[in-house]
RNA sequence: CGGGAGGUAGUUCAGCCCGGUAGAAUACCUGGUUUGGGACCAGGGGGUCGCAGGUUCGAAUCCUGUCCUCCCGACCA
């Protein structure tokens, strides 16, 4: 039919595409590189949003909202972060539009309502926070300042992919000032775990939480601490960082406090941020050629009911026994979707509700009436079995949890499968083009390697994982002594 | 930004080479029959052919420009 999808080994990222277009998660728009969320797509990212948030909230942090634009001599005044995102600044030159007289009913730029001074339209907001964290601090007991935002940014990419790398996006950046560096130093990591644990018991990716190389670090920031998810076609995709921001940005603003000592000191920070380039992880991380497939505690609906039925007779004896059901299920907290609508048959309705990835279907007939039964589908597994109607919701309610957890396990073992220690340079060549994944391989710890690494193969070091073992060995490329394994992928 | 492909009905596409007033499937609307894996019959509506210029008696078709998308590359916290 036409809503048939592109299979995985046909062609990847088709596969990809297909399913954010026809899973209905987003459109292209009439706007270079951005796209249209669409509601089942915003619906996911709304409960995305909504764990979050009570993570922050849970962890001391509350919201606030900072403008849109940001002035360009406070953009530039931390150097690093400003020349690191210099190349892909939408600027703000005007301020009115006028008629064309040229071109009758068109529009044009008033070359007199030129800006004083350009915006730039924020593709971060460390430095309109921090102009502003300037006017909030002056003593310890100010501190910390532990705020969120949810907000779009612009990030005028060169070549843009749905959801994965978008000029503009939606996210939510943190960013916190304290006292010391020890209570940023903490912070940081505090938020990259809490992160980790979002996207593996919520989305079920599995995550490596690692620090990024010199070469990777964010723009302005001291170190980089990220989270590192492994797609099923081999690639990595970095799902989530957390910045250690140093007084760098206190230094650019001039941001200082009086200590207990009435000693003044810069501001130590941070900054984390996740997006909904996470939506393009999850797709990627669990989804079958038939569509997609969506851990249930996030999914936007989690089961689905299919009545079948001959004539208004046997629609009303299965709309009141489903009836009851729904009910329970929303007692319970459950998002469930009773699809009574009779413009499609059934089997549509169930090619349509696996391409969506809703985790549970349930399909209900005259005859599973008469015998106190349903007929129950898995769309990870795509198993269907019958089971009675006593106790359903319960039995719904567990299995939605064990999908979600073989969810996890699944890609779990496909990601352990997928890091693959080598030892020589044709190994770490041959393993990268044939299985893909991570390589965990000994690195001189140069940035001249890294790069020379990234120039021959494609393959960036992702990070180095927390905790990581210690180990000496030789570097891959030069030889070069190494006292532990870094991880290196082709990337997203 | 470089290379390749593309933009025609809501959608997927044919028509373009060789200019002559726009077509299929599907979706949609109406009525009926249906309903356990993407139903069937009958009737009906819907497109200034991405946009802007140009050539021509005449442009979806030829030419120029421009916008948008996809794929590969460069770039990318």
């Amino acid at each position: 039919m036409s809503k048939e999808i592109t299979s995985r080994s046909t062609d990847y990222s088709q596969w990809y595409n297909d399913l954010v277009i026809k899973g209905e998660l987003a459109d292209y728009s009439a706007v270079r590189g951005c796209m249209v969320i669409k509601p089942y797509g915003f619906a996911l990212w709304e409960n995305m949003r909504d764990v979050l948030d009570k993570m922050f909230k849970d962890t001391g942090h509350v919201n606030a909202y900072f403008p849109l634009f940001v002035p360009k001599s406070l953009f530039e005044a931390e150097e690093k972060n400003a020349e690191g995102f210099a190349k892909e600044c939408a600027i703000v030159t005007h301020y009115r539009l006028q008629a064309d007289p040229d071109r009758p009913g068109k529009l044009m730029v008033d070359p007199t309502a030129k800006l004083e001074e350009e915006l730039v339209v924020r593709p971060t907001s460390e430095a309109i926070i921090w102009s502003t964290y300037k006017n909030w601090i002056q003593s310890y007991r100010d501190l910390p300042i532990l705020v969120n935002q949810w907000a779009n940014v612009v990030r005028w990419e060169m070549r843009t992919r749905l959801f994965l790398r978008t000029a503009e996006f939606l996210w939510q950046e943190g960013h916190t000032a304290h006292a010391t560096r020890q209570e940023a130093l903490d912070e940081t990591v505090k938020m990259l775990h809490v992160y980790a644990d979002f996207v593996e018991n919520y989305m079920a990716v599995p995550v490596i939480k690692g620090i990024k190389t010199p070469q990777e670090r964010f723009a302005g920031a001291e170190d980089t601490y990220c989270i590192e998810a492994l797609m099923q076609d081999g690639k990595a995709l970095q799902a989530g960082t957390s910045h250690f921001l140093g007084q760098n940005f206190a230094k650019a603003f001039e941001v200082k406090f009086s200590d207990r000592d009435n000693k003044l000191d810069y501001v130590w920070a941070t900054s984390w941020g996740v997006s909904t380039r996470l939506i393009g992880a999850l797709v990627m991380a669990h989804s079958d050629d038939d569509g997609l497939v969506l851990p249930p505690r996030i999914a936007p609906l989690q089961v689905v009911i299919v009545p079948i039925y001959k004539g208004d007779e046997q629609k009303a004896a299965i709309d009141a026994c489903v009836q009851t059901l729904v009910q329970s299920l929303k007692s319970m907290g459950i998002r469930v979707k009773y699809d009574d609508n009779d413009n499609a048959r059934p089997g549509w309705k169930f090619a349509e509700y696996e391409m969506k990835g809703v985790p549970l279907r349930l399909a209900i007939g005259a005859r599973d009436l008469e015998n106190k039964v349903v007929e129950l589908a898995r769309r990870d597994t795509r198993e269907k079995s019958t089971v009675p109607l006593e106790g359903l919701a319960v039995r719904i309610q567990q299995l939605l949890e064990e999908i979600q957890q073989q969810l996890f396990s699944k890609a779990l073992a496909y990601r352990n499968e997928h890091i693959t220690p080598v030892d020589t340079w044709d190994q770490f060549v041959s393993m990268l083009d044939t299985k893909g994944g991570f390589m965990a391989a000994h690195w001189d710890g140069t940035s001249e390697t890294e790069e020379a690494i990234k120039e021959k193969t494609k393959a960036t070091i992702r990070c180095i994982p927390l905790d990581n073992k210690q180990e000496a060995g030789h570097c891959i490329l030069t030889g070069k002594p190494s006292a532990q394994r870094v991880l290196f992928a082709r990337a997203y």
